[in-house]
DNA sequence: CTGAAAGCGCTAACAC
DNA sequence: GTGTTAGCGCTTTCAG
């Protein structure tokens, strides 16, 4: 296992040690063509005996192929991503890709630098969350020549396909559950919009039924930073002490969701009568709540799940007419949190 | 911005493009040596206007250099790893280094696959989680050159350098208080060990220092998978069913603790005077629930930072004397749940 | 300040 | 089944 150690080892030092040519041994590290049992075994123990590790950079540039899939997201300390991962992985490890991430932050400058470092490895596909890009970034993209996923939206038009659901649906769909539940008089808690699309546009088809059905959010309220729980606890008692008659909370996510039923079972208030609430999302930490919260789906290890297809696809024959939009549809729980 | 779309742009579009020489069209692209402020602006207008994106793996092989670090670490599910990961980027974005991460489920094999498929790119530099590996790993590891960085754990001996806290200290420490506290009949709850070894060595510790104040763990429960919220509630369930006079219950991480918390209060337990609970981690989920938990910090963003300041200074200077061992000292937290 | 030549370590394509 | 020959697209080095 020992080696020079001045001097990473090559093909050639595998070459030379097993009396085989480097070509014959390439393809025996690679199972490519056909080589005798002999040789294969000779040449793939003085590789092991040698601890040699393939140079991708060099193999890379000689084939033309890189087996890497960029994904990029925008964090990775929201839940709903490393579930959109799991998704990705499983997939991609049934093939020869590999996923790689990059975090952009939720900051277009930051994905337009993360997206241009990709590229420069010259992957073999891209999965990227979100249909808004700077203009250089959409450029970049169509330029690459390679598969382009956009996810979790799609309510947008897609540089090359989409995946994901339709935000804007997701909150028509809330609002018109809770209309049809009776509640008049709904509060909205949420994320700072300018940097979350998704959320924006929740808010937005949210809105927009509530208005079809004669009602208009009674008060809204939006926070960035900090303990999600926490927020969402804090949000909730400052909006009720402010507006003690609302009936309803919808909050742009199921944590902060999750702090302000905590909050609101501590004060003795009777949920969902005296005030129904709902999140969205769907996380797993939600099933241990002292009452299931009513959300929304988003689908997320699915949505991971179908990129990955359609790069990996597109991948294996660059000619196959794999689907430009891939809809799903969100499922609404009701949970205890929400009358039916 | 369009392309011949057939063929990636290469330096020598640009140089064809600009009439500059292609060795000059590289050194104003990476901005090395000296070029005139004029030719700079000729390549720099011309790369631009062809949306030319340089060949990493190209630049890769003939500088024989790559600015990657790898991270390895066993999964983005739990909440410490994307912790550790923004301690990392934060200082690699200060220089030229780039992580990027692999993901091992917890299983060694696939650590020593992850490992593999990383180090064939050569990267600047390794950060992984943990000090047990397969002997196939650290042979790789060591024969890679590279600086390498355990992180999270310092009960043991690093390949090269680690930064972490001692578990096994930190769960002797908890049991001290504990004792201190005067609780006498405690339960400990945990994820399967075969797969955490730093969840094993607190246990370790923590049995350690209850048997030298003379106490025994009274009962003792396992889980695997799920939802851990929900865990911790049926575990802390089943558990005071069994044994009814317990008087504190330690768990193995901070999320099933938070879900027996949640339990109990429900049930009107009084705590921390009927039973006190304590759990590890930290995690900012804690902040807002009921009561404060008692937890133990795990310094999850230092380590990152550490670690990523250590292959830094390496990769800069390879003869400079960074640190073997950085143990950093986790601060244990009362909070509600635990009497001091 | 700019250019020309020679590879980096591997694999495609073709001979044998 | 195995070996030989050319590069892949850049950067290093050395000349001007």
């Amino acid at each position: 296992m020992a080696s020079d150690d001045t001097r990473p080892l090559t093909l050639r030092d595998v070459s030379e040690a097993s009396g085989v040519s480097e070509m014959t041994v390439s393809r025996v590290l690679r199972n490519r063509g056909d080589v005798s049992t002999a040789t294969r075994e000779r040449v793939l123990s003085a590789a092991k005996s040698l601890g040699y590790v393939p140079n991708k950079i060099a193999g890379a540039l000689a084939s033309q192929r890189v087996n890497l899939v960029s994904v990029i997201i925008p964090s990775l300390r929201n839940m709903v991503f490393p579930e959109v991962m799991s998704g990705i992985s499983a997939v991609l490890e049934e093939t020869e890709l590999q996923p790689v991430v990059g975090v952009t932050d939720y900051l277009p400058e930051k994905e337009e630098r993360v997206l241009y470092e990709m590229l420069s490895w010259r992957p073999s596909g891209v999965i990227i969350a979100g249909l808004e890009h700077t203009d250089a970034s959409r450029a970049m993209l169509k330029a690459s020549g390679i598969p382009v996923v956009e996810i979790m939206d799609v309510d947008g038009t897609p540089i090359d396909a989409m995946v994901g659901i339709s935000h804007r649906r997701a909150g028509r769909k809330m609002a018109e559950a809770i209309l049809k539940a009776g509640y008049q008089r709904i509060g909205f808690l949420g994320t700072k919009m300018p940097l979350d699309h998704r959320a924006r546009k929740r808010f937005e088809g949210f809105t927009g039924a509530l208005a079809k059905g004669g009602v208009e959010v009674a008060d809204q309220q939006f926070y960035s930073g900090g303990s999600a729980l926490a927020k969402g606890r804090e949000m909730t008692e400052t909006m009720l002490a402010r507006e003690p008659d609302l009936d309803f909370l919808y909050y742009s996510n199921d944590m902060i969701a999750a702090g302000g039923l905590l909050s609101l079972l501590e004060k003795g208030v009777d949920i969902p009568n005296q005030i129904g609430l709902a999140g969205f999302n769907g996380v797993e930490l939600l099933e241990g709540l002292p009452r299931q919260l009513a959300t929304m789906d988003a689908c997320r290890t699915e949505i991971g799940r179908k990129a990955a297809e359609i790069i990996s696809e597109r991948v294996n024959s660059p000619e196959a007419d794999t689907p430009k939009v891939v809809e799903l549809t969100p499922k609404i729980s009701y949970g205890d949190t929400l009358r039916r």
